[in-house]
DNA sequence: CTTAAACATTTGTCTAGACAACAATAGTAA
DNA sequence: TTACTATTGTTGTCTAGACAAATGTTTAAG
């Protein structure tokens, strides 16, 4: 049945309509199953994206502004998501000599570590195509892309 | 471009991976428009939410349950939110005299009137349509219920 | 040099999701 | 009746998104 069993509503207006709390309701779903599974490694979904964009860069550090434009949350704040990552010696932080206004973030041993025992995760990585074919999800991709253009 | 271009990350790891950060991306896209457009009405987009499943069961009263398990975001907290309405006066909260562990919430005209002026405002409601075509938005519900199977 | 504008980040405040603990009520079975 | 369990909703606390204001720094203009 769906997204109308889902939210338990037989019908909706249109199938736009439709599409619009289908993208919020699976993201929500998304979002909860993620915030489950990096519980056990003490971070939250977004925590664990700053981390993994930072080892993008790794070993060169980041400001905080370009981390900011690479997160999934634009409007999060990044200067807190950051602070607790440093409380939990996952990042380092500290302030740029050359440019007194900036800020360094780089990612620590122990925030490589983490990311590596999540790489390592089959069953994590796999859940999605255990769902939908990569025909399909390349198809979602383009419908979101253009949906959003 | 698309997503790559909107996270700045050249490459995904596969098309799944693409496809989750894809559907938190545009669910926060969409959320943040949503959230800028209900200001207008003194609502949030979930209170908005509440207010419609209100209608659907209008004139009868529903149950907090009832609301909480046709909310998008399911973990929120009802009890709040339905507060935050009963103090705009867009929803009346009378204890229930045949179960007094249950609280009878209805809608009020106020909170009807709201509703009636943001399903006129034909701008809202075909944005979507303006990006994707019929058959598009059909074949992303499709995949979207598929991956929460 | 002084002043103004732009930049990078921090802080404060409100809203709300996540989750557990709690309280009151209703139903059920001995 | 009493005790047990399930139901229904409220409250407290932590985390974090939304957004504006404030702080300190650098750059550019005059």
């Amino acid at each position: 049945m769906g997204i109308e069993q889902d939210v338990k509503q037989a019908k909706f207006s249109s199938e736009f309509q439709k599409a619009m709390v289908n993208i919020l309701f699976t993201s929500s779903w998304l979002g909860n199953r993620n915030t489950a599974y990096f519980k056990r490694f003490d971070i939250s979904p977004e925590q664990f994206n700053v981390l993994r964009i930072l080892r993008g860069s790794h070993p060169s550090p980041m400001r905080l502004a370009d981390i900011a434009e690479r997160m999934i949350e634009r409007n999060s704040n990044c200067t807190r998501l950051v602070e607790k990552l440093r409380q939990k010696q996952m990042v380092n932080r500290e302030l740029c000599e050359a440019n007194r206004r900036q800020v360094d973030i780089s990612i620590t041993s122990k925030g490589l570590k983490i990311l590596e025992e999540i790489d390592q995760d089959e069953e994590y990585w796999t859940a999605a195509e255990k769902k939908i074919t990569k025909v399909e999800a390349r198809e979602l991709n383009r419908i979101l892309d253009k949906l959003r253009s």
